[in-house]
DNA sequence: CTGCCGCATCGACCCGGGTCAAACGCACGA
DNA sequence: TCGTGCGTTTGACCCGGGTCGATGCGGCAG
């Protein structure tokens, strides 16, 4: 189970929990690079089928960073259905949305082989009080996580969901061809869209010549007309650094 | 312009920027008794029809806390539509959001009478690296922020949007009656229905005698019918406090 | 009082996208 | 090699709720 650095599968050099590590700049390493945080930040496999992360309903016990794959969040509701309320990529901390309520808001499973940092809050929490960097680096990726979910809240048309949401993933996953590691019964899940709706879409895409779909394998050909259409979303802004600011 | 202090334009107890004399308990005076935090946050009046607390755009000065009334956060589109994103009431942060980005992601104005205390970043910043409570809070809010955007995210429809609505503002505003402060016009923006739809639902729920409906005085009769309805949704928890779980 | 304006209300119509059913393609294990 | 199963694709149908237009209803200024 080795992780080749490409694109579609790279291992992100941004971690949550290792924030030192990420002030050094790549270290490559991984978490525990004579930081202090050796005891804090232990590394973990997940895979698809295998168990969650955390289920929906849980006390809150640790913090993870998402190194490498893709996990998704969902909840499940009284009829059984499921319900995709995020996506987690390199470089995104899973757990933040449970801190203001002390207990998991949903279950949270790998959709691709993934590496995460595990943080339990037990060592987090002193940490916190003491490093005051890691407290304002939770914020900020709290409130990004924020601004994605108010951005995708609105009522947009299939269109606009669709191209914003292959924008940002070509975004967050960097490279020329966009592999998804999610299926599209979960884009669709995850942007309230029949599954049906997101393939015809994709077609439509296709047809306009905006991209060359592959099942999961997608090369976007017409980025600005995408941009054009999605751009009532607002999904995507520069990244200023709130703490460097100070 | 004074405010009393009904339940329904009460005044909070609770307030970001005054973590000390949130943990103190209610001293009622207001954000500036014997904290040391008098030059931080100052006390602001706002008005529905008067300048808006800031612009989308805007890079981020200030943190302000809702000590009374009502505000809301929108955005515009290209085609000059409003976008409603949040409202803020009474214990409620703004500018949370923007903390990402550095800059405001949306314009936020009163839509009813209001006072917000103002915590300039300048100040805040430096006192958080002092005040690791101050951070927790901050998460704590935007992390509760987070799960109530996720939670309306989800496709529901219009009776299930409306009675979550209904049941969480009841929840912040508190008291028997339910004075909604703001328009049927802005419900329907923020839950994605048009105000036709928000009229007609509010109708269909005083026939089947759920709530008793003036205009913008709702008394609610069935709670538990509506709590039926809007479970999907899941908005409403039980609040534990992972500041003092520590 | 009267006109105006913004909000709420009501009815008629229509469309985007959900639902259902069926077929297809591919990966994987026996 | 053949199933078996999951994900994708396609077509036909339908409905919740958006849209449009008109009317009602205070509140406020002149």
């Amino acid at each position: 189970m080795a992780f080749d650095a490409t694109p579609q599968n790279r291992i992100s050099n941004e971690c949550l929990v290792c924030p030192v590590n990420q002030c050094l700049g790549r270290s490559g390493g991984g978490c525990s690079t004579r930081t202090g945080f050796e005891t804090l930040a232990s590394r973990r496999a997940v895979m698809p089928g295998s168990g969650a992360l955390y289920h929906v309903g849980d006390s809150l016990r640790s913090l993870y960073s998402v190194r490498a794959g893709c996990l998704k969040a969902y909840t499940v509701d009284a009829e059984g259905n499921e319900r995709i309320r995020g996506f987690y990529l390199p470089g995104d901390a899973i757990g933040l949305d449970a801190i203001g309520e002390g207990r998991c808001m949903s279950t949270v499973v790998a959709v691709a082989p993934s590496q995460v940092c595990v943080a339990p809050l037990d060592e987090l929490k002193p940490l916190m009080l003491r490093q005051p960097l890691l407290a304002t680096r939770m914020i900020e990726q709290t409130s990004r996580e924020l601004a994605l979910a108010l951005s995708l809240s609105g009522d947009f048309t299939a269109d606009q969901r669709l191209a914003a949401f292959l924008l940002y993933m070509r975004q967050r996953l960097g490279g020329g061809a966009l592999r998804l590691p999610m299926s599209q019964r979960d884009i669709g899940n995850y942007l309230r869209l029949a599954t049906e709706t997101v393939c015809r879409t994709l077609k439509s895409f296709g047809r306009k010549n905006w991209i060359a779909p592959g099942e999961r394998l997608i090369r976007i050909i017409d980025e600005y007309a995408l941009q054009r259409l999605a751009a009532p979303v607002g999904l995507l802004h520069d990244h200023t650094d709130w703490a460097q600011a100070a």
